[in-house]
DNA sequence: GTACGTGCAAATATTTTGCAGCAGT
DNA sequence: ACTGCTGCAAAATATTTGCACGTAC
């Protein structure tokens, strides 16, 4: 028994938190994005947003982050690309590098299983918390 | 006002949680811990648990993981070091292959902010769930 | 003796879920 | 019309904390 594919609608709701998402380079938090879309559709309530993020994550559309926290943050850009995380102030900074995909073989091999994509996350100061 | 700097106590239940930690390859969660410990040191509280587990990491004895779930992950093993994450099982197992360390610089210039360190995760499926 | 650590229980923080009505296709 | 989606509120999960007493140094 397969179970037939699920049908996913484009709602207002779905539509302004990808937009949200994609619009911002912040990383934010489910809360954070809560906030946002509250402005355009005034009556959706945060289990909606959880609800929605895990489908856009599900469809590939955007990405889930945790580093080191207690809570997650988003990614709207859901190609693999890698982090900077300032340990001051928490921000969340793309890194512009190419990927390092010639490792997934080597890994495989020394633990013996398949290797489908690899995380890097960098830790520091940024230059805003530098002084 | 500098405050002077917290000293440490070797109690029965911070000894025994690195033990645990230490001697297990398993990457386990805090309630783990808790179990293991408890048959030892029975009146311990989880509270305990998690209270040294964060003081045994600020020391750097140990360190904490969270890939992509809701709870974090604990290594007895302080130096850095790749991860392995079973997708299917969960299972988080050490890599054993040189860090790839030139690359903090590179990514400091990128981000124009200071790099203290790395991380890097590979999932995929291990051995016993590849079938 | 001092002050850090502990057990206990209650509080916090984040995310998930049951349900009845709403709405995209 | 069918069935996925929503808002609401309550529940579940993981972790933190206040307090009075205990104990390592």
């Amino acid at each position: 028994m397969t179970n037939r594919p699920r049908i996913h609608r484009m709602t207002k709701q779905r539509q302004m938190i990808l937009e949200v998402l994609q619009n911002t380079k912040a990383h934010p938090t489910a809360d954070w994005i809560y906030e946002q879309v509250r402005q355009a559709v005034p009556r959706i309530s945060l289990g909606t947003v959880y609800r929605n993020l895990r489908v856009l994550k599900e469809m590939g559309d955007i990405q889930e982050l945790n580093y080191g926290s207690t809570y997650s943050r988003f990614d709207g850009n859901p190609a693999p690309h890698y982090h900077f995380v300032c340990q001051d102030c928490g921000k969340v900074m793309d890194i512009d590098l190419p990927l390092l995909t010639d490792y997934d073989e080597q890994v495989a091999g020394t633990v013996g299983g398949q290797v489908d994509f690899h995380r890097m996350e960098f830790y520091g100061n940024c230059s805003d918390c530098l002084t």
